[in-house]
Parts: structure tokens; sequence; C-alpha cells
DNA sequence: AACCGATGTGAGTCCGGTCTCAAACCTACT
DNA sequence: AGTAGGTTTGAGACCGGACTCACATCGGTT
């Protein structure tokens, strides 16, 4: 009474064969509509599959074809809407042309992202995105540039792999921006950022992240057009988690000379700064403004909505899925980058410091 | 003076075989040490390995095990942070059982999710992890349980699939927190949810969310042991975009009889109806109040803080995970699936509704 | 009637691994 | 010395397709 297949097997082409009554040969020609075919037999064949619900091994194909149709994607942290919207990118034009995606989350640990790679490249995905989680260790990276497989990098530069880079410079922003800050009469502007250093800033310090590098390049640069210099005290690394950001938050804020701008370098840093200054009891833009990266629907509704830094996220997964794919496809003339453009987007959240009141509140 | 092998091909078994001068059986015996292997073979070909930089073809290796390491996980939308977090939870616990995954965005299109569970299984994923789009159109999810692959469901139900489903049951929130609502005194309730139902509600529709049914049985039941009823002019179904919410928003607090709470089903929705709202100039929780689904944690941010619904999505990601592995690893004793529960959770933005203020506020 | 190219067809190889099988080689013990 | 029992070893089948090659088969020419 025992049922004898319990999983009965998929039908494959040898199956579908011997039921049309053709050889293996013929059955792939039809099912596969390549080679010569006469319509009787594509026809007994198709009749066949159809019958055995026959579905082509795709593993098997890929095997002497070379080819998977799938995409390898490495990023940092999926959790992050930054991230959900470049997957999004990567995945709509991934999908419009033919391809899937194996997704994998590194924590932004360098560690896991050299696994992550040699593991899709295992897999034998057709080519890969990365946003890599260091700027400086990217051996693994460069292994993969130069064993001809197609490699796009987002977010972050990597130093030493020549692969296309789809990101924005941050510098051209974080000057405009900053001015805009110095503008309003503000000197004291400090910068936090997750980014994780082994030791406090100091002015010339190498970073993990080349956007954190232009964006404080760009601070720099403003500063120094004023005729003046970026606080080195003001720029907080290593801020990790919820706790320390308002750790920092409060310390930033306290003493004889506390900063009057605090520029968060991400929505979850904001999130924490901001209710750091709530708790401490302090007005936005009255005592404090507050400046972020990336501009999510929420920064609309806080009370004051926050002023922003937009980039346009979807539109560089797009661009890089894109480019991983001309490259696939062996076209040589691949799609140039293109230049993606940062924007600072003011809402309420910057004013005027308070030092500067009185005189400044006239022009 | 032309390079004859511009992309040199991956050294394979046979090629690690030929350099230790061993037969291809016993480089295979020892590069997955399995068999019986001497010492010596072993170092030549571990030695030949390593110089020929060897990595074994996981797909090659897929075809004759069967077990492909690989999860397929099929979502409506990756960029909203809801999903984002539960991809987290599956990839976190994948990787940790040696697993990758597959990621596919549906759109919440049940054709787009049709096609994206065939090609997941052309590819030999192991098992699969569906957001169903449709708890209604289920016919290529129970195909695909009967033919025995693991399948696991996360936040909806799917008629007439037995798999195992992971999610909340949102009646009994649902219920919780509508009569939370009814004893502040709020009878006109509205629930506005980007559901795509065809045709108005009216009591009793059938929704391709099993999720939204409970919720909106929750508010019936409220209501009914209230003795009242659901207005089913203020549940609002089809809120595609920003502007149809805009707009309903607007028709549900003009006229006469308007709503004075209103329940948005997930964190765009609410997004749209507070922007609606302070663009009404109403105030919250004064005028209007506001419940919405999911905690995310921006809502602590905006004034007043937004009273949520949360649930564990973090969780219900990895137990969907540990649930296709153990399934996978074919143990009969898969983990019993978890009760999860959500949670009311009051911040600031639910208050007392305008009409029931002048006797109601001695409570 | 002989010959041509075009079209159909099946046998068999290959992709890169895993795994079975039988033979070869070692002990160790009668 | 002879052999039972274990360990090593290599040849080759196999997974499920794609593809090459040699061999029909056929209508159309001259």
């Amino acid at each position: 009474m025992e049922r004898l297949q319990p999983v009965r097997r998929d039908a494959t082409v040898a199956d579908v064969a011997k039921r049309a009554g053709v050889s293996k040969a013929q059955a792939a020609r039809a099912l596969g509509n390549y080679g010569a075919v006469s319509d009787d037999v594509r026809e007994r064949v198709l009749a066949a599959a159809q019958e055995l619900d026959y579905r082509p091994n795709e593993l098997a194909r890929t095997m002497n074809t070379g080819k998977s149709h799938t995409l390898g994607v490495v990023v940092g942290d999926i959790e992050n809407p930054h991230f959900g919207l470049l997957m999004r990118g990567i995945s709509d034009t991934a999908k419009r042309a033919g391809f899937d995606v194996i997704l994998v989350n590194t924590g932004e640990d360098v560690t896991i992202e050299r696994d992550a790679v040699q593991v899709l490249l295992d897999k034998r995905v057709d080519g890969l995105i990365v946003a890599p989680a260091s700027s400086l260790e990217t051996e693994h990276l460069r292994r993969v540039y130069e064993s001809g497989r197609p490699l796009v990098l987002v977010d972050r530069q990597a130093q030493g792999v020549p692969a296309e880079v789809m990101a924005v410079d941050m510098t051209s922003v974080a000057f405009a921006s900053t001015r805009h800050l110095l503008e309003q009469g503000h000197t004291r502007i400090a910068f936090v950022s997750t980014i994780d250093s082994g030791e406090p800033y100091r002015p010339g310090i190498r970073l993990h992240s080349s956007q954190i590098m232009e964006r404080l390049t760009g601070m720099e640069q403003a500063f120094g057009q004023a005729g003046l210099s970026l606080p080195p005290d003001l720029v907080r690394l290593n801020a990790g988690n919820a706790d320390s950001i308002r750790r920092i938050t409060r310390d930033l804020l306290a003493g004889s000379n506390p900063a009057t701008a605090i520029v968060a370098s991400d929505g979850l840093i904001a999130l924490s700064v901001v209710e750091e200054i709530q708790a401490l009891d302090l007005d936005i833009p009255g005592e404090v403004s507050i400046l972020m990266y990336d501009d999510f629907p929420w920064t609309r509704l806080t009370t004051p909505p926050l002023s922003v830094i937009a980039q346009p996220v979807y539109d560089i997964g797009a661009a890089a899925a894109k480019t991983v794919i001309a490259r696939i496809s062996g076209r040589v003339q691949v799609p140039a980058t293109p230049a993606f453009e940062a924007t600072l987007i003011l809402r309420g959240s910057i004013g005027v410091p308070p030092s500067a009141l009185p005189e400044a509140a006239a022009s």
C-alpha cells in the first residue's frame, strides 16, 4: 500500500523525446527551438512536453551555455531604505532584461563581502553589482575585475579597481550645502557618520567610505573658501547605534561652544539626532539646524520638515544594472556612466544660529 | 603579439588532477573530502588546487547532488521597509545555515509572481518563501506545494495552499485597537488601504489580502461588541498612490459627518494621510486621530508621534527561513510555527474626538 | 538519370562535478 | 606462503541540457 514515487522526478528532454518517439537531439531542438525540425516532430514534441509538464533545467542549460542570466548583488544593509530603493532599481531593470538577482547582505563587513563575492562567482552569476563595504580593502574586488567578469560598483569607489562606479559625486553638494550653512551664519557645523574608522577624525584621515571622504572634502572646501576651517572636534565617526548617536549629539550640543548645525550622514543617524534634540528640549531650527543625507518621504512629516540632500538612488541602481547587463551581453559600447546629481532640498530645519541673530536678522 | 587566452578558463577538477598527477576521481575526493584518500595524494591535490586557484563550480555540483543551497524569495515590493526588514530576517538566517537567496520583486502582480515562482523552480532553488500577492489566486502556489518543494508563506494566507504561513493574526489587534478608538469616543473610524479590489468596500467583500480581511474583521467585531457597526463609507480601498490617498483623506474629513479617526494600512498610506491633514491645517489628535500599521522609527519623530500597530517583521522573516530550511534538510520535526503577536503602541496621535469632548473629558 | 544544396535526423560528446564499481595494493594472521 | 579484510586508486557512468557531426531524405537542376 506504499507509494513508490513520493517525489516524482521532473520530466527531462529524454523523457519528452521518448514520449514523442523521436531522438533526444530532435526533442531538444524543438524545445529550444534552434536547428532544423520538421513541423510534424515539433508538434509531437511540444505536445509531449505539455503532457509531461516539462520544464527545462536552467542549471543544466547554464552548464553548457555559460550564461546563468543571474546577477549577483552585494549590499551592506538591505534593511536600510536606501538599499531597498537601490535594489528596486536593479531588480526592475534586471527583470526587464530577463535576469534574476541573487542578493547578499554583508552587514558592511568586508570579510563577509569577500566570501559573498566568491560564492556568487562559484554560482556562476553573469555579473556583479557591489556596494563595497570598504573603499580601501578591495583586493577581492580587483580579482573579480581582473577575472573579466562584469563588475559594477555602486555608491562608493574601490581603490585600485577600475570598474565603473555608479554614484553621486558628493563633493559638490557637500560644498554647496556647507556654504549654505555658512551663509546662514553657522561656523560650528557638526558631521555625524556611522563609518567605522578605528580612530577619531583628524584632517587628512583616510576612511573606508569614499562617499564620506567626499562629503568631508566638500565641507572642508566650503570652510576654506570662507577663510575658515572645519572644526575637527565636530566631526564624529563611529556612530554605530542609536545610543552612541544620542550620546554624541548630547556631547556636540553641550559646553560653551556647542555645534549650531548638525549634518547627519544618513536617515538612521538623523532619527536619533532629532530624538535627542527633542529630549534636550531644543528648538529646530531656532537653536540647532539639521541637515540629513538621503531624502525619505517621512522627512516631510517631522516638525519642522527636514532639509535633506537627495540622491537619485533608484536611478543609480537602474544604471548599474543596465551597465553590467551591457557588459555581459558583450556590447563594447557600454552606456556612458551617467553623472548623478545630488540636490540640496531646503525645508524647515535649517535656520540662522542663535549667535548670529541680533545683526543678521536684517538681511 | 596577440594574447591567445584573453579569458583563461577557470581550473576544473580535471586540471587539478592532472597537475597533481592523480586521477580525476582521487582529486575530487581530496577536494570534496569524502571517500578514502592517502595523505600523500591529499597534499599534492590540495597544493595543486592552491596553485591553480581552483574553485568548485557550484552549478555542476548542484546538478548531481540536487541541492543548490539557495532559497527563492518572492515579495511584493522590496522598496517598502516592511519587506526590507523581512528580507533581513530571511537573509541573516539563511546565511547562517549556508544558504543564499534569490530575490524577486513582483510589484504585487500575480502574473509576475507566477512567472517568478516558475523561474525559481527552474533554477532549482531548494525552497521558496513567498509573500503572496493574492490570497485568492493561488493555483501556482498550490502546484509548488504539491510538487513537494518546501514552501513557506509570509504575511498572507493563500487559499487552498496548506503550506505554513508565518504571519501575525491581525484580527485580535485590529479588534483591540478599534475598541480603544471606540472607548475614546470615536465612532467614525476610517480605514484606508492600498489593496486593489476592483470595487468599493461592502461588508462581506472578499479581498486579495487575508491580512486586510483580518483587520477589517477585527474592526467589525469591535464595532459589533459595542452594538455599532463599521461605517462602510469610511472603508477605502484602492488607495494606490499619493494623490489618491490625499484625495481620499480630504474626502473622509469633509462633509457634515466626517471621520474622526483614520487607520492607515501601512506606512506609505500614513505618510500621505498625515501630509493631507497638515495641508488641511487640522490638528492631530485634537481634530483627527491617526493609527498606522507597522512601526517604523520615524513614527516617533512626527508631531505628535504616531500610534502604531507593531509586528515582529524581522522575526517573521527569520522564522520563515528557519522553517523552509528545516523542510529542505528533511527534518520531519519542523519547528512549530510560532504565534506572532502584533502590539498596539500608543503614542500621541490618538485622542478624544471633538464631538465627545464636553462630557467625555471628565473620565 | 545523375547531382546539387537544403533540410531532417540520430548518435554521441561536452560542460564540471559526484559517485559506483572493480581492480590494485597493503597489511596481518593462519 | 597463502589469504582474508581493509584501504587506495582509476575508469567511467551520470546529472540534463546544448551542440557537433555524419548520415539520410528531398525537391530541383541540367
